[in-house]
DNA sequence: TTGAAATGTCAAATACTTTTTACATAACAA
DNA sequence: TTGTTATGTAAAAAGTATTTGACATTTCAA
């Protein structure tokens, strides 16, 4: 799924290292998703929007449309 | 995580296993997230609100955010 | 009251997410 | 250039979500 993490991290001026902390994950997950190697739990998704000071429907960009 | 999904399936007038169908999982799933076993996933987040003709951010109370 | 539909639950298997450890490269300032 | 911080990546292990099949209970209309 894409999302905007990179681009609303750098506006913050936070490093991958930095927002991972933020958000109780590694730095490793915070890269995965950013990457989009997966698409991070509910829970680390309402987390980084938070910390973003976003929320999970703007920083995500879902798919998901019926038919 | 709690959620609002059992409500706003009633008021769709919506069975567990329509909902779950047109979500592409199963009933067990849709029954599981109602009473909070465990969190969908997030792609699976966006479908159930796309469905019941909401946002995530709406349907799912995050305890650490608080919407 | 009866029967069907809806819901709750469980266990085993499969798939996906996150951590940990580690190493490589990129970016960038001194 | 040199050193430091930031980023990309990978594999193994642990944790979490979903499916499948099954059975029990609850709800509710006829």
């Amino acid at each position: 799924m894409k999302n905007k993490i990179k681009e609303l991290r750098k506006s913050a001026k936070l490093s991958q290292e930095e927002l991972a902390k933020l958000c109780y994950v590694t730095r490793q997950t915070i890269n995965a998703i950013e990457n989009e190697k997966y698409d991070p739990t509910l829970q680390l998704a309402f987390s980084i929007a938070s910390v973003l000071n976003t929320t999970v429907d703007e920083l995500f960009i879902n798919e998901f449309t019926k038919n």
